[in-house]
DNA sequence: CTAATTTCCGAATTATATTCGGAGAACACA
DNA sequence: TGTGTTCTCCGAATATAATTCGGAAATTAG
């Protein structure tokens, strides 16, 4: 492990030592995601980034962490992205739909980034404890708002407990990319966007929103993009 | 690995071996269960069998094969466990409400094996070509029966998909499982039987069920025996 | 240009899964 | 019961891969 300079870096420092980081992590991501963790090894890794062995001990403590590093660069990378797409859309379910078509359309396009964080950290034991739980944490806060968002609209029952409301739609969204990924990938995963989303909103609505509205919010449409 | 005898075992070979066998899969499911697969060591199996090292490899081909056996033999003995609880109840949504409790309840009392199947099996790359997906097909193929069921008495909407329904039910109560098993396990799995239970009929119940019906199907009580 | 510091990595070390070879137990059969 | 055969078990050797060590090369400071 580096010891932290002890004097004020330079520039020139700071820049190549993230690039050699980064070009660590970019080859972690890349045979992590391939091979899991158990099958991957740091000779491997070292090879990809073109460095030796040992030099991955001096960015990283051990290969458990660097596997728990992944998520926590790319996941602040991904918040400003996906409050990005969401600027500009009004009402919870109009949200949690987008919400739910960029989570599987990016797990789609980044496979290996989604096997790291849903097969190999999701259930790590130490986990909860690290920095990568903190980042998962904040991601998974946005869908906690938008279910408060609907009970303050009142779209969304009072009296279902927000938390658990997290856990249904969480819960179900991992459980479908885990079997994607675990099967051959063929098959889309975006398709599931809409119908899920629309089961999940026949769980948490409010009944008074039966009838008239409900066609609009529940469509069995695609994704709109205009909206 | 074992070689299978050249001829008819007698049955003290049997008994004997399935003894043995027995054994080091319960220390298996003690070792795992506590470390993890990474951290359990063959040793540590072993010794806490009472057995040498290289014995664990006369009955398992290695590791991870030990590992995955744990699953097949002990879902083989729940899945009567359970029908057996579920004799006598009628309606769906009453099965739905049965089954999720019976399910945080095992997990509860035996959190070894749940974490051994929902922390290092269930993300493992190799499951779903091996005998313990099989085995977990079985149980899950439980909760597709009961939504199908309630497809015909009229209960659930005809409209959605069975196995994206299944997916949403199965997420939803493993990702709770997961976060107890990683957390301090100090809180009660089964406080979240109902509240779950609710949400889940909400989003799967025809509309004509709303208003008089609703309030029996999806009361905060418990399982209905008159239904 | 020289000394100090930092970066890098080949080689040694360590941990642990897996295999090997054979001792001893159980068995088959006379 | 005696003897050859097969099965069970495991201590010791081997193999693989993570991690550490020591020093060479590169960079920086002055």
């Amino acid at each position: 492990m580096k010891k932290k300079p002890n004097l004020i870096q330079n520039l020139n420092n700071i820049t190549r030592e993230s690039e050699k980081k980064k070009r660590i992590l970019s080859s972690a991501i890349k045979v992590f995601g391939e091979k899991g963790f158990q099958n991957a090894t740091i000779a491997g890794i070292a090879k990809d980034a073109g460095i030796g062995d040992a030099t991955i001990y001096e960015y990283f403590k051990n290969k458990e962490d660097l596997l728990l590093a992944v998520p926590v660069e790319i996941t602040k990378e991904l918040i400003p992205n996906i409050n990005d797409h969401m600027m500009g859309i009004k009402g919870a379910f109009n949200k949690l739909r987008k919400f739910i078509w960029w989570w599987l359309n990016f797990v789609e396009k980044n496979p290996g980034y989604g096997s790291i964080v849903l097969l190999e950290i999701k259930t790590n034991r130490t986990y909860v404890s690290t920095e990568a739980y903190q980042a998962a944490r904040n991601f998974y806060q946005i869908v906690l708002d938008i279910i408060k968002e609907g009970q303050e609209e009142g779209t969304i029952k009072k009296e279902i407990d927000v938390y658990l409301a997290r856990s249904l739609c969480v819960g179900a969204i991992e459980h479908i990319i885990i079997r994607w990924l675990l099967k051959d990938r063929r098959y889309s995963l975006i398709q599931y966007a809409d119908p899920l989303t629309d089961l999940l909103i026949d769980s948490f609505k409010t009944l008074e929103l039966e009838g008239s509205e409900r066609m609009s919010l529940t469509s069995k449409g695609k994704c709109n993009p205009k909206e």
